[in-house]
DNA sequence: CGGCATCCTAAAAGATACTG
DNA sequence: CAGTATCTTTTAGGATGCCG
């Protein structure tokens, strides 16, 4: 038991397998940031959603918390070394995606249209 | 309108984004498999939901599917070119989680035994 | 054998309101 | 400012059964 990983995919997935935690690495990849500023950076994501993220990813030792105890609140939010390995190895997937933008987002047209309404229906 | 990619990440993950997804790629990347083959290799996986993750492939251009026309059915996939460059996007990250797939173990164990409160009573 | 249709549950995500 | 609590919605995923 314990590592019900079949390859080292699905290991990751367990730690980055939810909408937003690949793009808080990501950000946080650039430069520590403080609770306001990532939710801004990440882009429409609900406190809730994001303070419970950001909660799991400090437990799993990827993203470090610091909090610097005043009134008004002020805590900032960087990457563990760990996190930071983590990064790089998105890197290349990144890459792909920026270097595909483009065949990505007519993919995304394309679902966009016929998802529910049409199933894909690939008639081949 | 219609990327709102905010990097390449989002990019793959809209791709990407699924469960077994990545393990279907991960799995084609070494070889054809016919439907049977993948749905044994990926683990426990139902019909349905690998049928259409596999189909949302095939529309976008990842997966390749070959239908044989025979009775009883032969059906084989494999992945496109495109596929192919996204599995080997995705080595990095494969890699990176072998690597560490002790670590992970443990986190898995620890958000396994003390998340919320209880555990997922999934008694599964 | 390789699906697809239907129905169902669990989990993720989101909106909103409120607090230290 | 940085969250938490609660509720509702949405989506993914799974079980089963039928059909070509």
């Amino acid at each position: 038991m314990t590592h019900p990983f079949t390859c080292g995919l699905d290991a990751v997935l367990f730690v980055m397998g939810s909408k937003w935690k690949p793009l808080i690495v990501y950000h946080l990849a650039h430069r520590t940031l403080r609770y306001g500023e990532l939710r801004r950076s990440v882009g429409k994501v609900s406190d809730k959603v994001l303070a419970q993220q950001l909660k799991e990813l400090v437990a799993d030792g990827i993203v470090a918390r610091r909090d610097f105890r005043q009134i008004p609140p002020h805590v900032e939010y960087s990457l563990t070394p760990f996190g930071s390995s983590l990064s790089q190895a998105l890197t290349q997937l990144c890459e792909w995606g920026t270097h595909h933008a483009a065949e990505l987002a007519e993919i995304a047209e394309r679902s966009a249209s016929g998802t529910k309404g049409e199933p894909v229906t690939s008639a081949q």
